[in-house]
This record gives structure tokens, C-alpha cells and sequence, in this order.
DNA sequence: CGTCAACATAGAGAAATGTCGAAACAAGAG
DNA sequence: CTCTTGTTTCGACATTTCTCTATGTTGACG
């Protein structure tokens, strides 16, 4: 459900709206933490696309229910998901998501074009094109 | 100075050390906040890439210093940069920030191939490939 | 049914973060 | 020089986040 929060205009296309940058904040936050860009990546090195909890756990020097927390916050920032497959449990970096977010940070033509459909962003007074005025 | 840390492997390449798990993620973590991501959408959106203080601020229900302290986070994160010009102040995107973040996450081929010279990650022990015995 | 192992959840405390008002700093105007 | 405007810095406080220990849940195995 994330990701159509970050699929369309791009950061660079036209100022965010508070609700859109809301949401993709939560994104970005859940990778604010260097234990979760290590879990991660972890994950989505993986070919197979699954790792085990067990293996994570023990790569860290954190107790088991601060990893399975870390966890829980990247899968509802929709980055990876899981299941449960007998006694372990198996967690996967979501297919699209990290191309999606990465998509969105790119700085492409199309968003140069979109750019120049918003046009004018001046929402207040001040000294916006005259600005030269003061440095001589 | 930021940009080295994300340059080089990729997330999805191999799994990331501490360090530079570290160093991505304060850029993630600069990211996390709607304001922020806001501002920087403000700026990176902006063709002559300079935008004003002055312009930046009524658009948000908060005081002066608080825009100001946000503004520092994402300078410090080598986002965006700023020079004074008589009495305002002048943000702008720094060029390949994005471009290159963007590139980290992107799951490309240059990774697949990067992740498979590393090879086995396997660093304990588990049930790492025989799993499908738990599961009949 | 009882026990054990693997994960998840709950609650608590320490640390980090977001926000504000007050004050300091910078630069142009009178 | 003084005054005004724009911006940053400084403390202070409320909220959030990170981590732990303790407990609960699920499934495998006798």
C-alpha cells in the first residue's frame, strides 16, 4: 500500500503535499536506523530472497526481541514482508519497492517536463525574481 | 563528503557493513520527517535550483527557527547547500545527491553480479537451504 | 499432554528528536 | 550610529525512538 505513495511524480517534479510527504517519510524513517539498512540489505542481497530470522538474530549484538521490532517497523513501511514456515520464519524484500523509492528520488526529464507544467511556485511575497538586486 | 558513503556497491549488492550502514543512514534518517522531505522537494523542484528562505517558511505552520534547524539537518546530510546573499539566505539541491542515493537503492544487474562473487553469507548456523523438509 | 525452541508482543527506562520562545548575529536603510 | 528585517543559535520541554527484560504464541517432538 506503500508503494503507490511513491510510485508517480517524483521528489523533484513539484513541491510534496503534506499528505504525500507524510507517507513517504514513514519510508525514509524506517531506513533512518543503521541496524535496519544492515537488515535490509541483508534481505534483499539475498537471492533466493529469503532469510531466516534465525541468521539475522545472531549478526548483531542486540537482543532477539530489538531485532524482531526492527523487524516489524520495516515491513510496515512495506519494504519487505514474511512468513511463517513452520518453527522459523521467513522474511523477503518486497519486489518493486526499493526500485519504486529509488524511481521516485531520481532526477529525470520527466520530472523537468512536469516541472514546467506547475510553473510559478511563488506562494508568498518576497524577493523571488529580483533577487539579484541585492548582491552587486 | 556524504556522497562517497552511498556511491559505490548498492544496497542490494551485498549485505552492509556497520559504517557505512551508519553514514546512509543519517541521509535516510534527514529524509524521515514530512517537513523535511518537504523542503527538499521545494528546493530539488526549483529549475534555477536557489530558493529563499524567506519563501520556504510561511509554507509551513512553524516558527522561523524550527525551518531553520530542518534546513541544517538536510545540509548536513550533503542534500542541499546554502549561501548568503546580503540579507537572505539561499538554498540549493546539491547536484548528484539524489541522483546518487537513487542509485543505491535501485536493485540493478551490477548487483546480482556484485552478489554473486560474495557468494555464501551464511554466518551461523541455521537452516539456511533445507528448510523445505519443515514445511510438508 | 507436556516440553522445548523460535519469534512476537508488552511494558519500562534511557536517549534522541521536534518544536517553541528568547536572544544573538548579519546586513541594509535612515 | 541606530533601527529594522531576515536568519541562525541557544535552552527548555513534550514526544518519539531504541533497547532491554519478561511474557505470550506457535509449531515440532516425545
Amino acid at each position: 500500500m506503500d508503494q503507490d505513495a511513491t510510485c508517480c511524480p517524483g521528489l523533484a517534479a513539484a513541491p510534496l503535499d503534506d499528505e504525500r510527504a507524510t507517507e513517504l517519510a514513514r519510508v525514509f524513517k524506517a531506513m533512518g536506523d543503521p541496524v535496519r539498512l544492515r537488515l535490509l540489505s541483508m534481505i534483499a542481497s539475498r537471492e533466493g530472497g529469503e532469510v531466516c530470522v534465525c541468521e539475522m538474530t545472531p549478526a548483531f549484538d542486540l537482543s532477539q526481541p530489538t531485532i524482531s521490532h526492527h523487524l516489524k517497523l520495516l515491513r510496515q513501511a512495506g519494504l519487505i514482508d514474511c512468513e511463517r514456515r513452520g518453527t522459523w520464519v521467513y522474511y523477503w524484500a518486497v519486489p518493486g519497492a526499493l526500485d519504486t523509492l529509488a524511481g521516485f528520488l531520481t532526477t529525470k526529464q520527466t520530472d523537468l517536463a512536469a516541472r514546467r507544467t506547475t510553473g510559478a511556485t511563488r506562494q508568498t511575497a518576497g524577493p523571488t525574481a529580483q533577487t539579484a538586486g541585492a548582491t552587486p
